[in-house]
RNA sequence: CGGCCAGUAGCGCAGUGGCUAGCGCACUUGGUUCGGGACCAAGGGGUCGGUGGUUCGAAUCCACUCUGGCCGACCA
């Protein structure tokens, strides 16, 4: 390609709202450009870097036995209402109605249309295991989309589902993906770790997400550095030391203005373990057939040495969201803010107790009296509600598997695969006849891997302060032809002989100086740059420069491609 | 959806009531340069986000609104 008529243009200074170096780049470099919040179009580079992304996908996915098919942007209502997600679903999903004034949907992921797809597939046992995949646009309406290609609303997802008769199949075609993944995310580049997961709105029971470790991230993961344990912080276990002693009678005591366990436990002259804190939620509760809500207050109960973890909490109470309560709200379910406990509380609050709280005796609890708690409170004797493990994994904590203080850090997800099971199947009737005529729910996975995000990973991960340092499996261009000449006839025969060599080549044949040149190419940041100098073109020779490590070799001219193909071939050793 | 910030040339910004709205980069033309964002000269480019108001006079003050960004809520 000549630089010359490429459509795009490298800019100077960063835009004011990049605020990390890889989306500073991306715009810099002319691989991206912001329509609107969240929504980008992919210039020349970007679009080609993206190809080199989606043809390593496409070949992983083949090895799988995984068919490449697409399915519609555009769903209508009907599938989404079968599963009930039409309803629980909130604003993220945009709906519009069509000229006949029936609902229609922005699909946002197609468990819905696949599995509408395999019920028609898929009669007999014989039929299965089916794997599909496409690579496709999403649109998800998130409320703030950030950080450039990183949390965007439109954006390109490869996601793969799969359909089994049984569990033990669906194991098996979700470990192939795992191992899968982890091949992709090394073809192009980016090193990942794979963290257990909540599964969230995707229903079902095991997950994994792949997370590019990174400042930038919003989530945050629990790691134990000696076991190799990694969760996403909203289901993080760990370890919990709890101390039983017999129960003692409950026992009201005056406590003025102490409304935080560090004012109680100062107060009691106790320490902060032997205290039960609540957190007061309300949530709202879908009725999947026809989308009625009702909204429930939550009290989640975790000791006071530790915090409640929300999303633990939402999946322990069963909601589909949850927001703070507010003080009337609380006062309503019988208990009393800053002196609340369950003790006492009206029938229809949802009580969750933390584990922790419930194998522990005589803690300290408000007495849902303003100014008074309870000494010696026990679960079980005292109050009652859902035992559920909600308190919030934190650096330091012990790790669950080998005992070993937990590390936090921040992650992007790029990737995420989960054992659906059966729970869209057998809402939208998909099932199968096994060997003895029985009817079954067809059993079922997805895997998506975000495009877009990964590129911006890892453009996070490969720069320096001259602009993108891309590996050669993702860089858009193999090399970056750079002529100082001023025989135009002598550089395009050098870029000719490339380009029918086979090789991916930008021919920056501006008239350009050589320092905005050498700039432009720094920021591009393709891994191999060829430079045709004057003095080395009278000696017949040009220079092959590395943009990692800017490695200078001198190459005979007229070996041109056999040593530009060694070259590329050194550095595709480096990224495998 | 709440809090805060910002919308002036393609990009980055200055201009806080008063002549024809400026600067840097980018762009055009001519000339000189030519291996790390060169220089000289001459140019082109603006409904100051929008609507309404205050005023003799508004980019500037007020109201509403739209858009973008940050923090939070949210989020596969």
């Amino acid at each position: 390609m000549r630089m010359s008529s490429m459509f795009s243009k490298t800019l100077r200074e960063a835009p004011a709202n990049a605020d990390t170096k890889g989306y500073e780049y991306l715009v810099r470099a002319g691989y991206i450009n912001q329509l609107s919040a969240g929504i980008f179009s992919l210039l020349p580079l970007g679009f080609r870097s993206v190809g080199k992304i989606t043809k390593i996908l496409r070949e992983e996915m083949n090895a799988l036995g995984d068919e490449e098919i697409q399915m519609p942007v555009v769903n209508s209502a009907d599938i989404w209402k079968e599963t009930g997600r039409f309803y629980s679903i909130d604003r993220e999903m945009s709906r519009f109605k069509d000229r006949r004034d029936a609902d229609m949907v922005l699909a946002m992921t197609h468990e819905e249309c696949c599995t509408y797809l395999a019920r028609q597939m898929i009669d007999s046992y014989k039929r299965m295991p089916l794997l599909v995949y496409q690579i496709q646009t999403k649109w998800r309406d998130d409320p703030r989309p950030r950080a450039g290609l990183i949390r965007v609303r439109e954006f390109t997802m490869k996601d793969s589902y799969s359909f089994d008769r049984d569990v033990a199949g669906l194991e098996k075609v979700y470990k192939a993906h795992y191992d899968a993944y982890f091949r992709i995310f090394k073809r192009a580049g980016l090193p990942v770790v794979a963290v257990g997961s909540d599964s969230g709105m995707m229903g079902g029971k095991v997950s994994h997400e792949y997370m590019y470790l990174s400042p930038i991230g919003e989530d945050t993961i629990i790691t134990c550095p000696e076991c190799g344990y990694t969760a996403n912080r909203q289901v993080a276990r760990f370890r919990k030391s709890t101390q039983k002693e017999e129960m003692k009678a409950l026992e009201i005591v005056e406590t003025p203005g102490a409304k935080t366990i560090e004012g109680l436990s100062g107060f009691l002259k106790i320490r902060p373990e032997q205290t039960a804190k609540a957190l007061f939620m309300v949530g709202t509760y879908i009725d999947d057939s026809d989308g009625t809500e009702t909204q429930r207050l939550i009290i989640g109960v975790v000791r006071g040495d530790m915090d409640i973890e929300e999303n633990k909490l939402q999946n322990a109470a069963r909601c589909s969201s949850m927001r703070p309560a507010q003080e009337e709200e609380i006062l309503a379910g019988g208990m009393v803010p800053g002196f609340g406990s369950p003790i006492g509380c009206k029938e229809d609050v949802v009580v969750i107790v933390d584990d922790a709280v419930a194998a522990s005796t005589n803690l300290v609890a408000g007495a849902n009296k303003e100014g008074f708690h309870y000494l010696n409170t026990n679960y079980g004797r005292d109050y009652s509600g859902t035992v559920a493990d909600i308190a919030q994994a934190k650096e330091g904590y012990l790790c669950p598997v080998c005992g070993k203080p937990l590390k936090s850090s921040k992650g992007v997800e790029v990737g995420n695969i989960f054992q659906l099971g059966t729970r869209y199947s057998e809402a939208m009737n998909c099932f199968y006849q096994d060997e003895n005529g029985e009817r079954r729910p067809v059993v079922m996975g997805s895997y998506g891997i975000g495009v877009g995000r990964l590129l911006a990973c890892l453009a996070e991960e490969y720069n320096d302060d001259k602009g993108l340092v891309l590996p050669l499996s993702v860089s858009p261009y193999d090399v970056h032809f750079i002529p100082l000449i001023k025989d135009a006839n002598a550089s395009d025969e050098v870029y000719s002989r490339l380009v029918s060599a086979g090789i991916d080549v930008l021919y920056d044949d501006r008239k350009e100086s050589a320092g905005v040149k050498f700039a432009d190419s720094d920021l591009i940041g393709i891994p191999l740059r060829l430079i045709l100098g004057a003095r080395s073109f009278a000696e017949g020779k040009i220079e092959a420069k590395f943009r990692s490590t800017g490695e200078t070799r001198m190459l005979l001219l007229e070996n041109l491609e056999e040593e530009v193909k060694a070259l590329l071939a050194e550095l595709s050793q480096v990224s495998a």
